[in-house]
DNA sequence: CAAAAATGAGACATCTATGTCTCATGTTGA
DNA sequence: TCAACATGAGACATAGATGTCTCATTTTTG
């Protein structure tokens, strides 16, 4: 559990560096209600701080997806529920994928367990003939981990619900756009 | 036509900032060749640099689409030749997919415009049938963009060649990634 | 060749984010 | 209540990037 500054800290992290990746610590100690010094105490600079809402973004993720998929019915099924969870959050943490990170062990190390399992997931799919066994893995990973992103921008945009997006987005996964000849 | 040092300036800054959308001016200068004052004197800061590159990279985009579009003979079959044109030049260009650079009406206008020209062509696609008429056009237009990253992604991790993920994108876009049941 | 223009190198000033430290104040828990 | 602890405010030093300027040299152009 962390402490009331620290929580404060991060949520005005995630909140500042949304609208703006480059603002200052500074800015996200003002907008934490905290004083600039306090930051420092908790986190040893910006980098420190990056890691730290990377992390907390990468299990909040994992909750959300561990939630909506714990009664799944299928592999398939329990990505579709996934990219549904996912879309809704997406918006607190995009901005983190700019962010060179690799660097830090304890981040690299929880992201690539992140694709694995995605991974791991998409091959169980597989099996149950959810998607193409002879389309790789790697592109069905980087597919879902993409249309999240343009689901998450159409719903910026105004130009879908949530729930639309993540059904649109699910769809070109699935069945592709293709329409009936004119 | 850009001058001599122009040209190095603008072919060091896609080099640099595509390994490190971070680096200096100063290392721009250097993989140029060319003194950090004589940057300044065709460029008058980091800004107008990165506006300079994203005009560039623009016209470029513009010329390969229409290089590879000419003697397309549909709309449909247009848009999968611009998807595989696109796909070798993203490299030079995706550091400046995060680069703020609205604020600069010349770039904005111009990026306007490509996005038009795309829904443009998604709409008579969709008068041939080659996408669903019901689903909106902002999103497949935002589905291209982010497969297209996608594509360009799993080319420079080694796991496809340009011509595989150009496939591997359209068909996902066309007709999805679904298999028959095991 | 001679004038004009472009360049390289480096000095210089500036600005901003960052990180550290101190001290007075406030908060919490025993 | 009292002691340990956390915080806010602000001063301070630093480092790095940026932008400007000068001057000698090179390159281009007419």
């Amino acid at each position: 559990m962390l402490k009331k500054s620290e929580a404060k800290i991060i949520e005005a992290g995630f909140s500042v560096f949304s609208a703006n990746p480059t603002a200052t610590l500074a800015d996200v100690a003002k907008e934490a209600g905290v004083g600039r010094a306090t930051l420092h105490r908790h986190y040893a600079g910006r980098e420190d701080l990056m890691a730290a809402l990377a992390m907390v973004a990468m299990r909040e993720l994992d909750e959300a997806i561990e939630a909506a998929t714990k009664n799944a019915p299928s592999y398939t099924e329990a990505l579709r529920l996934s990219l549904e969870a996912i879309i809704p959050l997406a918006d607190r943490q995009m901005f983190l994928a700019n962010e060179p990170l690799d660097h830090v062990p304890e981040v690299l190390e929880a992201y690539t367990q992140q694709l694995e399992e995605t991974a791991e997931a998409v091959d169980a799919a597989k099996e149950e003939g959810g998607f193409d066994a002879s389309v790789p893995t790697a592109w069905i990973v980087q597919a879902i981990e993409t249309l999240t992103y343009a689901a998450w921008t159409v719903v910026r945009d105004g130009d879908a619900t949530p729930e639309e997006a993540a059904a649109l987005a699910w769809r070109t996964l699935q069945s592709g756009l293709t329409g009936g000849a004119k």
